[in-house]
DNA sequence: TGATTTCGGACATATGGTGTCCGTAAAGGA
DNA sequence: TCCTTTACGGACACCATATGTCCGAAATCA
């Protein structure tokens, strides 16, 4: 079980979007090289977070990306589950159906009631997903400047500002 | 993003093996007649969790499988861990490194500590796991005994009886 | 000895992640 | 108006993994 290589791309793009100059749209082609990676691929990643409301893409030259609301108010999981969908990562098939040795009036009792196991296993899932909600970009910009030298974060914002 | 079925297998399995006799040994083919699965691939993941040091498996006529602890010992994430591997479901590719615009040095600089994305990540995966830690066979077994009528109970107690 | 069981490997198939390519529409500049 | 740039959407190929099946070997017990 692992999270799409997508799911990584997406925060490293929104937190670089989050770090833009407001107003300025930054190509998708520029996001894949800064990052290193398959601009295609990269690009169907984009599409997801614009469907989502998260980012908003420009069409034309000077087009490109930029965040659709502040920085404040985007979550690692509204990103997250813009990548990966909102299901949750256990699916309960309901095998408790297939005990042969109930009758079929003691199988609709049985399922009428959600099953144990899977409440467990999706209150997992929920932790999971409160943590990431209660971290916003906003948070991820402020640890950046704590822990990244100045003059390096400057030289992204300077090569990013020169080609969009 | 989707964990296997064979999570829900096992974990349904355990608690089977956790409510017989002690002593007992379950074969794998009555425990997937019991949860109406494939046979050979229950056998696979059967064999995970013996690997694991959570079942013993025992050959021969009246052999199969009985849990290894006592049911307060043995945690979901156990189990899981046994079927889906240790690693988390965040794996970070260290895109920072494909930065454009930092000399060598910098790379280094910039690597030597780790990825703030992927703190956030890993925090989040502790948080689903801590969760799966804190309950245990024993507590799925006093929740089952709360929620599910005793006679469906027995009832699932003697069909695993008359075949073990 | 024969039946039963776990164990381990080999193999086939299905599904989904990864990556590429192409055509279309929209926007801006010459 | 024409051309370039961009996002958008679909189609396609490739590959890793999940799922499922089968077989032989070793161990255990009647």
């Amino acid at each position: 079980m692992q999270l799409k290589n997508q799911v990584e791309w997406a925060l490293h793009c929104c937190s670089v979007l989050a770090a833009v100059p407001e107003g300025k749209a930054v190509p998708a082609s520029v996001l894949a090289e800064f990052h290193g990676v398959p601009k295609d691929y990269l690009a169907k990643a984009l599409q997801n977070l614009a469907q989502a409301g998260i980012i908003i893409g420009t069409l034309g030259p000077s087009g490109g990306y930029r965040l659709a609301n502040d920085p404040a108010d985007v979550s690692f999981l509204d990103i997250i589950e813009a990548i990966e969908g909102q299901r949750s990562t256990f699916v309960c098939n309901g095998i408790r159906r297939n005990n042969p040795c109930l009758t079929g009036d003691e199988k609709r009792c049985t399922m009428a009631q959600p099953c144990v196991v899977a409440k467990v296993m999706w209150d997992a899932d929920e932790a999971w997903r409160n943590h990431l909600r209660s971290v916003r970009l906003s948070d991820l910009l402020k640890t950046l400047s704590d822990e990244v030298p100045t003059d390096i974060l400057d030289k992204g914002k300077a090569w990013m500002l020169d080609r969009c």
